[in-house]
DNA sequence: ATGATGACTAACG
DNA sequence: GCGTTAGCCATCA
């Protein structure tokens, strides 16, 4: 039974845009955790057996994927990035600064 | 309850 | 500009 934490952590990435991506401490700002992102990631990990995330679409603020070894294969995350029209790049989004998607802009708060 | 861990970040040197 | 250190805090053993 996940926390409330994750489910607001999953709320916010299933809005991400298709061919957007997002970055940890975004989505753990918007949350009210700040100091939290840590725990983004956490909770993308464990996220595999919900309703499709877009994972993928969440990486740390270099627009790197930290996360990639968490898929099956890792290069599933660049994969699926590439499939949306995102370059990747020596396991790196290259315009990542372009297509970042800030939920705090883009994402009405409500109750999760 | 205590200590270790981690898909992070910011601050130093 | 790069490697190291230190905060952070929800889980888990």
């Amino acid at each position: 039974m996940p926390s409330d934490f994750y489910q607001r952590v999953y709320s916010v990435v299933r809005e991400i845009p298709n061919g957007r991506v997002c970055s940890y401490g975004a989505i753990a700002k918007f949350l009210g955790a700040a100091r939290s992102s840590r725990m983004v990631g956490f909770a993308l990990k464990q996220s595999g057996v919900l309703d499709f995330l877009p994972a993928h679409r969440v990486l740390n603020r270099n627009g790197f994927l930290s996360g990639k070894h968490a898929f099956s294969p890792p290069e599933l995350m660049a994969e699926l990035l590439r499939a949306e029209g995102i370059a990747v790049a020596n396991d790196q989004v290259l315009n990542f600064k372009e297509l970042f998607w800030d939920p705090s802009e883009n994402l009405n708060y409500r109750e999760f």
